[in-house]
DNA sequence: GTTATTTGTTTATTGATTAAACTAAGTATA
DNA sequence: TATACTTAGTTTAATCAATAAACAAATAAC
C-alpha cells in the first residue's frame, strides 16, 4: 500500500514539472510555476534536481514581456536511449529512439525462418547494431521493448504465437541475460496501441482503441490514458468476435470470427477467386496497385472489406463508446478504400449518440507503430520511479 | 493538475486508515499500523480525525496478546445514509442505505405508466417515504443514487431510454431541486456492475464485467477497480453485438444483435411458439414453473437461450480478459438452466488461456444490485473529498 | 533616468510524518 | 507476590518539502 509522506509528494511534483517541460518545451521556471500551480521556488528547486540528473537542460534566455528575461528549459531527450523491436512473423523491424520517441536509427531483417534460435540470432544482430549507436550519453540504452505476434502473459512469456509456431517462449529472459538491462515483452498490437498513444495519433485522447490489421486482427485498448492489459495479460483479441454465429470455423475454437471476413488473410484468401488477377502474385502490395490502376473487382473486395471492417467496428464501439479509433498495421495502407465502406456502416448500424464524440483515424507511423510503442515501454520503465499521478 | 503538498499527504494517509477500518473493522490503532506501513503516530492523529468527524468510534477493548489491550475501532456505518433507486421501465425499487450499504429500509412500487409526469411523482413518493427514516444521524442522508434503464451522458442526462419512450430527460435537475442533496443518474447496468463491485460478487475482482440481462442486454465495466462509462458515457451497449452480421433487424439500427437472441424479450418471443405453452400467461415466472416441472420445450429454450449467451460472453472475454463475470438482472433466475450451456459454449470457442484466470458469478443481490449500485454512487461522492489514490 | 514588470532566489514559517522515548496496561513465570 | 517481558498508544523532537513573502536581478515602457 502507498502511503504518503514528503518523499512522496516531491516524486509526484518532480513528476509534474518533468511532465510540463516534456510537453512544453522550450519553458520557464516562471511559466512551469503558473501551469501547475506550484510555488515558484519549488519549481525552481526540482528543476535544479533534474538538471543535476541531466533530464533538463538551460538553453538561454527567451524574449521578455515587459520585465526580466525568463531561462528557457528544455527536456534533454538524449539522455538516454530505447531499443523498440516490431518482432513480424517474416520480419523484424527495430528502432533505436531517444527518450522521446524520436527514431535515431533503424534496423530492417526479413526472416526467413520462425525457429526460435534463428529469430533470436537475428534478433540480437539488430540490436547489437543499435546498441553501438546509443552509448555516449548519460543513461545509454535503459531498455528493450519487444511486440510479438501472438499472446503474453503479464511477466512478459510468450504463451502462444501460432503464426511463428511458437508456445511457451521466454524471450525476455533471454534478453536480459544477453543484455542485461530491462526487457518488456508485450503483444503487437498493445505495442502498436501504446505507441500511437504516446507518440501518434492518439496522444490527445485517453480512451481508444487500435486496431491491428494485419494477417489477423489484434486490438490495444487504451483506458485512461493506460494500456488496459486484462487479467492475465491477453486482452483485445477481438479479431475472434463471433459477427456470425455459425460461421467459417477459426483455429481458436471459434465460429465466424471477424478476423476471418476483414484481415490480410481474408483479403488475400478472396483474392484468389477473382478473375482479374488470377495469373498474378498476389499480395496485399499488388492488389493495392491493382485498385490504383481501377480494376472493379479489387476495388469492390476492398469495400467488402471494409464493410466487414465496419461490423467488427461496431462492436467496438458499442462496448467501449471510445474517444477514438486508430487502425493500424498492414490494412492501413487501403486507408482510402476502407473509410468510406466504413463510414457507411457505422452510419447504418450505429446509434447517432456514439458519432459526435468518436473519431476514427489511421495510424501516424504505419508499420513503425509496435516498435515505437515497444521502445516506449522502456523509457517508462525507466521513468517509472519518477512518474507518480494521483486520483 | 493535482500538485502534491502536506494536505494531499493527509489526505491520502486518511483516506488509507479509514478504508483500513471500513474493512477490517473491529481494529486496533496498532494493528492499522502494522496492516497499512504508517507510524503508529500518525495513525493515532487520523483517527482521531475521523473520530471528530463521527466517522470511526471506539468500541471497546480487544484481547491482549501478552501486552496492553488494544482499544478497538470500528466504522460508524450509521454516520449517514444513501438512498438508491432501481427505476425499471415498469417498476420502482428504492432503497435506503447506511454508509455500507445494508438496506434499512426499502420501498417498491409498480408503474402502470411510463410518462415522466407520472413516474416523477411515484418517484419522489418513494424517497419522501425512505428519506424520513435516516434523518437522526450526523450527515443525514448525503445523496440520492438512481439507475435508469437507458443511455445517459457524463453529467445524468437521460439521453434516450426505449423502453419508458423518454428522451433527453433531467431527472438529475429535477431531484437535486427537489431534495437539494447531490443526485448522480447511471445506466441500469452500470449501476449494477458498481454494486456488485462495491458490496457484492465482484468485491475481489478488480477487472470485471457485469451483464445485466433483462429486457434488453447491458453491460456494466469494471476495470482497475473503476467503472468504465466511455467518453461520452455510453459504454457497455454489447447487448448490440453483431452476433450475426446479416441476423434480424434491431431497433438501434443494427442487425443480428446479441439481445435479440439472449434476453428475456428473446426468451419470450420464442416461448411463444411452443406447443406446451399455447394457452398459458406467458412470462419468465411461468416458464421458470414449466421447467421447474420438467416442460423439456421449455428447457430446451432455456438452453438454446444459454448457447446464445456463451456466444456473447465469448466475445465479452476475447475483448476484455476479465477476471471475473457476473450475470445478473431478471435472467440470472435461470442460472441453473444457463449455467451449463454457457460453459459448454465458452469451452468450445475459447482459447484456453482465458479460462484459469475467469470466474462466471451470478449476481449476489439479484434485483437489488441496481439500487444498491445506485445508492454506492452517492456514498462514494459524499466520501471522494477523502479518498485519494496514488499511482 | 525613472517606474513598473517579470523572473528567479532567499528566508522564515508551516504542517505532516517519523523515530525514539515514554507511559499505560497487560501476560508469563518463578 | 515480585519480576521480566510484551504490546498499545501518546508525547517529543527532528526532518523535510511546500509555501508566502521579501528580495535581487534584469528588462521594457515612458
Amino acid at each position: 500500500m502507498q502511503t504518503g509522506d514528503h518523499v512522496l509528494v516531491k516524486k509526484i511534483n518532480k513528476s509534474i514539472v518533468l511532465q510540463t517541460i516534456q510537453s512544453s518545451s522550450p519553458i520557464s521556471r516562471a511559466q512551469i510555476s503558473k501551469e501547475s500551480g506550484l510555488n515558484k521556488a519549488t519549481v525552481s528547486a526540482l528543476v535544479s534536481d533534474l538538471m543535476e540528473e541531466n533530464l533538463v537542460q538551460e538553453i538561454g534566455t527567451g524574449l521578455s514581456s515587459g520585465g526580466r528575461k525568463p531561462v528557457m528549459l528544455y527536456f534533454n531527450q538524449t539522455a538516454g536511449y530505447s531499443i523498440g523491436v516490431d518482432l513480424g512473423v517474416n520480419y523484424i523491424l527495430a528502432v533505436l529512439t531517444d527518450l522521446q520517441g524520436n527514431i535515431v536509427e533503424k534496423v530492417e531483417e526479413h526472416l526467413e525462418e520462425t525457429s526460435t534460435s534463428f529469430v533470436f540470432s537475428k534478433l540480437t544482430q539488430a540490436i547489437h547494431t543499435l546498441m553501438e549507436k546509443g552509448e555516449e550519453s548519460t543513461y545509454g540504452v535503459v531498455g528493450i521493448g519487444v511486440g510479438v505476434p501472438g499472446i503474453t502473459d503479464k511477466d512478459g512469456m510468450i504463451l502462444f504465437a501460432p503464426n511463428l509456431h511458437w508456445e511457451q517462449v521466454d524471450l525476455k529472459g533471454f534478453l536480459e541475460q544477453e543484455y542485461n538491462i530491462p526487457v518488456v515483452i508485450e503483444n503487437e498490437a498493445k505495442a502498436g496501441a501504446h505507441g500511437e498513444k504516446i507518440y501518434g495519433a492518439g496522444k490527445e485522447s485517453s480512451d481508444l482503441i487500435y486496431i491491428s490489421m494485419g494477417i489477423g486482427i489484434g486490438a490495444g485498448i487504451i483506458i485512461n490514458d493506460k494500456l488496459y492489459k486484462g487479467v492475465s495479460g491477453i486482452s483485445g483479441e477481438m479479431g475472434h468476435f463471433t459477427i456470425e454465429a455459425n460461421g467459417k470455423k477459426c483455429r481458436c475454437g471459434n465460429k465466424g470470427c471477424w478476423e476471418l471476413y476483414s484481415s490480410e488473410s481474408a483479403l488475400l484468401e478472396q483474392a484468389q477467386s477473382l478473375s482479374s488477377v488470377k495469373d498474378m502474385d498476389i499480395t496485399l502490395e499488388s492488389l493495392i496497385e491493382e485498385a490504383e490502376k481501377g480494376n472493379t473487382e479489387v476495388i469492390n473486395l476492398f469495400n467488402r472489406i471494409g464493410e466487414y471492417a465496419g461490423i467488427g467496428l461496431t462492436n467496438i464501439i458499442n462496448t467501449f463508446n471510445p474517444e477514438q479509433i486508430i487502425i493500424g498495421n498492414r490494412l492501413s495502407k487501403l486507408q482510402k478504400w476502407l473509410i468510406n465502406p466504413i463510414q457507411h456502416v457505422l452510419e447504418q448500424r450505429l446509434l447517432s449518440y456514439y458519432y459526435n464524440s468518436l473519431t476514427i483515424s489511421f495510424s501516424h507511423f504505419g508499420i513503425h507503430s509496435c516498435a515505437l510503442g515497444s521502445a516506449a515501454f522502456s523509457v517508462e520503465a525507466f521513468f517509472s520511479e519518477n512518474k507518480v499521478t494521483v486520483s
